[in-house]
RNA sequence: UCCUCGGUAGCUCAAUGGCGGAGCAUCCGGCUGUUAACCGGAGGGUUGUAGGUUCGAAUCCUACCCGAGGAG
């Protein structure tokens, strides 16, 4: 009944094996790996109709416990018959436990082994959340992949702050396991560690030992640089069973994705595409342009000359930029539009990349195009 | 013709004798398990013109120009 994962082919990359997969959900939705994942935190992806989503060709989008906690309440979620069908969503979702948002945002009154005491950002309110609740949210919700309840430390952090903070995560991972009882949702690990090798190589090695049907590296794309993450990342995907996927949280920029595939990661997900899409910072294959920039303004070819999605079948910069400019609603739609696909068709050439063994050729294609900062196609 | 009010950044307006600012607009940058249709930075001025008073004038005085309103 827990998720399948099958690998169709694997690449031998420098230091990892970047593969080619399909997930099956519980529920039978089929996910081509490597996966990007457009996010939804308030059980919509901003801008975008979920029959566009759809369309576009993805089959698995992210939410957020904590958001839908906080509103409009997961036990009213439940009761409208879950999140798919609250949000008008037929294929799969997967739920951040709101490890992330704890910390991150609001203000957090207390926090012990046991859990965490926060305040809500929308109105004061008081709440508590621990393994136990953070399994509660997700199994009213419904979704297909739950996450464990973690604490994701900030860059830069001390050695001490991390490892007390792996620790505590590897213990709340074994309380989230012990009360997941939905048999239609899979419950995926999270290795921390934040960037000391050490700790997160041991904090990965134990939580196998726990036998997650999925892991997922967090912690990372906080604000470090990126060669420090694509070096935590060559350290702990070889540590996670091969046949199980593997999802590097957060991560999204098209350069990333690519390296995290090369490492041997099979899901991602990120704001990215649909934040900058909204705020007119479009993604081609020459590198991300402004809209908003003046040089746009009588340009009448598309965003991307050879792109296949809708906004660039029918509208020029020249207009998008007046949209952006005049604040017009239409501007962002048409930018996560077109940026949602850039990341499909992204993912697409990754997986053919990968089928033909041609991978690392590919990403030295890719960057010698997206960042020859040739955006005048 | 006279009276009143006004003229400061592209626009709308602050600063009332002591280093001319803000919002918007413009230009540019950023955004990585979304509190983000968001955030940040930059450029932009002979304060209508010409004189005067003063250590010092956008600010006080005089004349003129322009605009709005009123009186005849």
């Amino acid at each position: 009944m827990s998720i399948e994962f099958k690998i169709i082919k694997e690449t031998d990359t420098a230091d990892n094996k970047a593969r080619l997969g399909v997930l099956k959900t519980p529920k039978d939705i089929l996910i081509e790996t490597p996966v990007f994942m457009p996010v939804g935190t308030q059980a919509t992806v901003k801008g975008i109709q979920p029959r566009e989503i759809n369309e576009l060709g993805f089959s698995i989008i992210l939410s957020n416990a904590y958001h839908l906690f906080l509103r409009p309440g997961h036990k009213f979620i439940s009761q409208c018959g879950g999140i798919h069908k609250f949000m008008g969503w037929n294929k799969a979702i997967l739920t951040d436990s709101g490890g992330f948002q704890v910390f991150s945002l609001g203000k957090i009154n207390k926090i012990n082994d046991d859990g965490v005491t926060f305040q809500s950002y929308i109105d004061g309110s008081k709440h508590f959340i621990n393994p136990e609740k953070a399994m509660e949210i997700q199994m009213a919700l419904g979704s297909d992949i739950a996450m464990v309840f973690d604490q994701c430390t900030p860059y830069p952090s001390s050695k001490h702050e991390t490892l007390l903070a792996a620790e505590r995560s590897y213990n709340w991972a074994k309380e989230c396991q012990k009360f997941h009882k939905l048999k239609d949702q899979s419950l995926f690990g999270i290795v921390q560690g934040g960037l000391f090798q050490d700790i997160r190589k041991d904090n990965a090695l134990k939580l196998v030992d726990l036998e997650f049907p999925g892991y997922a590296i967090g912690g990372l794309s906080v604000g470090e640089p990126k060669y420090l993450m694509y070096e935590v990342l060559e350290t702990v995907t070889p540590i996670l069973p091969s046949d199980k996927p593997r999802y590097l949280m957060g991560v999204g920029a098209p350069e990333s994705i690519i390296e995290g595939v090369l490492r041997g990661i099979d899901m991602f997900d990120c704001v990215l595409p649909t934040r900058n899409g909204r705020n007119g910072s479009l993604f081609t294959y020459h590198g991300k342009i402004s809209i908003t920039n003046s040089i746009y303004k009588e340009d009448l070819k598309p965003i991307e000359q050879n792109c296949q999605c809708y906004t660039c079948q029918n509208f020029s910069r020249a207009y998008l930029r007046h949209l952006y400019m005049s604040k017009e609603i239409l501007g962002p739609i048409l930018g996560t539009i077109h940026n949602l696909y850039f990341m499909k068709i992204l993912m697409e050439n990754i997986r053919n990349a990968i089928f033909e063994n041609r991978l690392e050729s590919f990403r030295k294609d890719f960057y010698d195009n997206y960042f020859s900062q040739n955006q005048e196609q």
